[in-house]
DNA sequence: CTAAATGCTCAAGCGACTAGAGGATCAAGT
DNA sequence: ACTTGATCCTCTAGTCGCTTGAGCATTTAG
């Protein structure tokens, strides 16, 4: 199972293909090697960090805080505060989205149930995200 | 603290001027009131909806998806099986979310508490949100 | 009553893809 | 061996969700 097709990789991981090829451009995955007739192989190294990738992106980080766990990951040796420093950032961060995302999970979750019995009484779900945790976000 | 400016909404929400702007322009946002000499003034409504629409933003959503829980907002009359199964769509769609969010943050974690104690011996990033989770995502 | 701040519109730019044209190569069946 | 369909390549252009900037009007603070 070793090298395989930059198509096998869009099945494996639900990336498109012309999105891997991007993802080389700009560097967040390594330039791939290639074949005598020019096409790209990869190993299954490449297809972890690839799906790593896709869910932190569909997660809602952007390409740059991605660029800088996979940078974690690929220099474990790094100096402490550096790693300390980068980490505890995206932790933070991390921990916002869960506080919000489980807000809003109550929520349309509470809409649901109540669904079931009859119809829909009042949707908070603006209120949920809106207000509630407005608190923890003041300046960015 | 009726009807405020689009500067006022825009401190009050971290959201910027031109974006708030932007949303009326693709429906997010009711078109605004405006003065006589046409400037933009908003009420307390839509200042919640904005915020919710930048929160939901920062967490991945698709501006469809939150056009869709805008529109359950609004709309709370709708009929049960409409909404439960939209809700239940991003019901499942938070969940999973959730469930990469606290295995990244569990990850970070580690490095962070290994770091202080010398340096960072392994990084998992990549594997805690690549392939653990994968089985949950399979067809997308 | 000015001068800085804020607002308006419109057009262009940018990040992160996504789709399409045009052409080479591979894999499977006959 | 041959063809035909899938997959690959590069390159250009388009889309989505903003962001920035130009040029001009209005408001508000000193």
């Amino acid at each position: 199972m070793r090298a395989v097709s930059i198509g096998a990789v869009a099945k494996a991981t639900g990336v498109k293909v012309p999105t891997i090829r991007y993802y080389e451009d700009v560097g967040l995955l390594p330039v791939a090697d290639r074949t005598d007739s020019n096409r790209r192989t990869y190993d299954a190294a490449t297809i972890s960090r690839l799906r790593f990738i896709r869910h932190a992106r569909d997660l809602g980080f952007a390409v740059e805080a991605i660029r800088q766990l996979l940078d974690l990951s690929d220099q474990p040796d790094r100096s402490c505060q550096e790693v300390d420093s980068i980490a505890r950032l995206h932790l933070a961060d991390i921990d916002e989205k869960i506080a919000r995302l489980t807000a809003l999970r109550a929520e349309v979750k509470r809409m649901v149930d109540d669904g079931e019995h009859g119809r829909v009484a009042e949707c908070r779900v603006i209120e949920v995200l809106g207000d509630h945790t407005a608190c923890l976000h003041e300046a960015h």
